[in-house]
DNA sequence: TAATTCGCTAGACCGA
DNA sequence: TCGGTCTAGCGAA
């Protein structure tokens, strides 16, 4: 039989567990298969034979039942590079593998014993979720389950979300009711159920909230929900039904077996599993693409996270005002409205960001609710940990609290960044290495088991600038693993520029190559991160110092030819072409790919017209600085691309960002240096008259701890005192959004949270945002601090 | 309770 | 009032 593989996980039948799967052919259906048993394995202290006699049949007392262990076989394996005999160790249930590596301890060193049980069975039997898989079907049972290929992602899905009554603010899960349910199916299917009239035809009009809780557990099972989404709602949505439904003495029968939902906490965010279908929380996922940066946000709610992944906008209601427009008759059409598209929103945002994380569960070959919003490191271990198995390979275990400890006394040398001259340019040629760090560790077999091999002569190995080197012989996982990646995700891309760019292929695919850019960026920090299981100094400083190398030597051929090096990050290049033609830069780039080795490659980022580079600020004495990574350029299409300055970061407040981009776009567009002064005179005139709205003038900051625990005293700290004490509620990772008014001393004084400010402090604005920003870049022009500031009156500008 | 280093800049605070 | 030092946050790669 032939089946899709959506889940994994499993059941206990008598004394044994049995791994349930759950597969989709029209429908989504469960099978079991008894033929799989825990084990870990222990690397014997003394002689192999003789701790296997002694652990054979061993038991142990676990709450009330017997862990046994049933097996134990010698088995040939590698660890840390080396050839091993190692002892697998097969048990009585997942539930006695903590117990008996407890008790085993004594003889020898367990590995393996965290891999939960499901997971271990995909990567032994090598399955990925959303792939075909084929088995031999006897009743409910499966056997010999195996790979059978390539799967199309198709479930039923159904999204979901809630809305609440809240008279105190934050709705009390035991008074409150739930007013609205939303939901919206793939294909148009949609609702909002309602106890009271709304007028609007997506309506389902019910006699009060139990009618409502019971009606969205029909629509859950009538549209044969497979996959379910919510943004926030195992945290919020699921907990706060349930506790509804105990209120109604009603039962919130989500899943497949009228059972509501299992509330899971994996690292910082919660989860809800509901039996038979997929629960995914979008928040986390939301959450995730902020950390690796495809998203930039500073909110990470719905609404936000809407606009910017789809480009669209959402209707917006006053979160507060909720339970005051669900009395009022007319509101409550509009609070209806509001419903439905929060439904329709989280289903967007589902299909648009759900691809990728397919894809990440299918490499690492874990569950995809393991998968969203896990961290990339995680992510990496996942898959190195799924690789180690088909190579024979035993992963190494996580260093202990005091190895973390002595491996965070020392650091390590990252990349190398030129200081540019500031200053306006013209003609700039950008190169940048693709995948330089990848793409070094693979040409250079740089991993934590190759270094310093022993079995190849330091000469005829890969020598490192740092003076170790790398076998030849035998490749590393790292490089192998990582090798593999960056190849098929260079084929995805191949393809993907035959195809059309609105097609569904082309859609998959890009989540594809998406998923494996994300992995293949991690393998790098995973060498240099003390609580990694592939950590490795040695090997992290090789890859920086051949970085280091390849982008000096690069840089250095360059001069060369008689080209001036303007500036250098990392892996990118900043050549000035000074009347050169654009054929012989691109020549330039030839010669120096035919002497980089095979995997390696520079690129053309892009020419650009015209770019500006600042100064730094300095101590008063100093020479000025070139700032590195601080820069802005225009390519021939007038596309801009900035980075680093004040106006691409959050902490800074509109007023100045929007000036500072202003200022910029006069003189890298029109090369006006007038314009660029007029519209800094222009936003002076507007804050000193006192007509800049508050919500341009914020400032973003997030408390990264916790409000008690900060050394120091600081604006958006203090904002938040002030707000707390207001009865607000500011958290770690509060976004603190503050504003600085007329009322205080020092700056902090003054700081007050946006919803707390009723005026604005134009000095400061003036003095700390805009000038300060926009002086650096005028100052390219010419003007200095002098010209701008006439004395006495330190914001003046009148003299232009 | 989960990848890295390099770099800029602020505001508070302290002493000359 | 200044210059230096420190803590803290954010961005580039």
């Amino acid at each position: 039989m032939r089946a899709i593989l959506v889940d994994v996980d499993y059941v206990t039948k008598g004394e044994r567990a049995r791994i349930r799967l759950m597969l989709k052919k029209k429908k989504m259906f469960r099978m079991f298969d008894d033929s799989f048993e825990p084990y870990f394995y222990l690397m014997p202290k003394g002689d192999e034979s003789e701790t296997a006699e002694k652990l054979k049949g061993l038991e142990v007392e676990e709450r009330g039942r017997k862990a046994r262990i049933t097996k134990v076989e010698k088995v040939q394996k590698e660890l840390r590079g080396m050839p091993v005999t190692a002892l697998k160790i097969t048990c009585s249930h997942p539930w006695d593998v903590a117990a008996i590596r407890e008790k085993v301890k004594e003889f020898g060193e367990p590995h393996e014993h965290r891999i939960p049980f499901a997971r271990r069975y995909m990567i032994d039997r090598g399955l990925s979720p959303f792939t075909w898989v084929e088995f031999e079907k006897n009743g409910r049972m499966a056997s010999n389950v195996r790979s059978a290929g390539d799967a199309p992602f198709n479930l039923k899905t159904l999204s979901f979300d809630i809305e609440t009554y809240n008279p105190q603010g934050m709705p009390r899960e035991k008074k409150d009711p739930v007013i609205m349910i939303s939901y919206a199916c793939e294909g148009g299917d949609g609702g909002v159920i309602t106890h009271r009239p709304t007028e609007r035809k997506f309506e389902k009009l019910v006699v009060d909230e139990k009618a409502a809780l019971e009606e969205f557990v029909r629509v859950v099972k009538r549209t044969d929900a497979e996959l379910l989404f919510g943004y926030n709602s195992a945290s919020f949505d699921l907990p706060y039904l349930k506790a509804r439904a105990e209120a109604n003495g009603v039962k919130l029968a989500l899943g497949r077996d009228g059972s509501d939902f299992k509330a899971t906490r994996r690292g910082m965010y919660n989860g809800a599993r509901i039996i038979g279908r997929l629960h995914v929380d979008l928040y986390p996922v939301v959450r995730f693409l902020g950390i690796i940066g495809t998203l930039k946000i500073y909110d990470f709610t719905l609404r936000n996270a809407y606009s910017e992944i789809m480009g669209k906008e959402k209707i917006k209601v006053d979160k507060l005002a909720i339970w005051k427009m669900w009395d009022d008759g007319e509101e409550r059409k509009k609070l209806a409205d509001y419903s439905m598209s929060d439904a329709q929103a989280t289903l967007e945002l589902g299909r648009a960001v759900l691809p990728m994380e397919v894809e990440l569960s299918k490499i690492v070959r874990a569950p995809l609710l393991d998968v969203c919003g896990i961290s990339t490191g995680q992510l990496v271990e996942l898959l190195l940990t799924a690789r180690s198995h088909s190579d024979n390979v035993i992963v190494p275990n996580r260093p202990g609290e005091e190895e973390v400890r002595r491996r965070e006394m020392s650091f390590l040398k990252g990349a190398y960044v030129k200081m540019p001259k500031p200053g306006i340019y013209e003609d700039i040629a950008v190169f940048d290495f693709r995948g330089l760090y990848p793409s070094i560790i693979c040409s250079h077999n740089i991993d934590p088991f190759t270094i310093n091999c022993g079995c190849c002569a330091k000469e005829e190995a890969h020598v490192s600038p740092t003076g170790d080197y790398f076998c030849k012989k035998k490749q590393g996982l790292i490089p192998k693993v990582l090798g593999e990646l960056v190849a098929k995700r260079g084929e995805m891309k191949r393809e993907m520029k035959t195809l059309d760019r609105a097609g569904d292929e082309y859609r998959m695919l890009d989540a594809r190559q998406q998923a494996f850019k994300i992995l293949a960026n991690s393998f790098y920090g995973m060498l240099g991160y003390a609580r990694s299981r592939w950590y490795s100094l040695q090997a992290g400083e090789s890859v920086t110092a051949f970085g280091r190398r390849y982008i000096q030597d690069t840089a250095k051929k360059a001069e060369d030819e008689g080209y001036e090096v303007l500036y250098i990050d990392t892996d990118s290049l900043f050549l000035l072409m000074k009347g050169g033609k654009r054929e012989d830069v691109l020549e330039f780039m030839k010669k120096v790919n035919a002497g980089l080795p095979g995997n390696m490659e520079l690129e053309l980022e892009g020419f650009y017209k015209r770019g500006v580079f600042v100064a730094k600020k300095v101590a008063k004495d100093e020479d000025a600085k070139g700032a590195k990574k601080k820069y802005a350029m225009i390519d021939g299409e007038g596309n801009i691309k900035i980075r680093g300055f004040e106006l691409v970061r959050r902490d800074w407040s509109d007023i100045a960002k929007k000036t500072q981009r202003s200022v910029l776009e006069a003189i890298l567009k029109d090369g006006s240096k007038e314009k660029a002064v007029r519209i800094v005179k222009e936003t002076v005139d507007r804050l000193r008259a006192g007509e800049v709205p508050l919500e341009e003038l914020v400032i973003h900051t997030q408390l990264k701890k916790s409000i008690g625990s900060y050394e120091i005293k600081s604006p958006e700290l203090s904002a938040a005192k002030k707000a707390v004490a207001g009865g607000m509620k500011y958290d770690v990772g509060s976004m603190v959004g503050y504003v600085i008014t007329r009322s205080g001393k020092t700056i902090s004084d003054k700081a007050r949270v946006l919803e707390m400010a009723t005026d604005y402090d134009a000095g400061y604005y003036i003095d700390h945002q805009v000038l300060p920003s926009v002086l650096k870049i005028l100052k390219e022009l010419g003007y200095d601090e002098d010209d701008l500031k006439l004395p006495g009156t330190q914001s003046s500008l009148g003299e232009f």
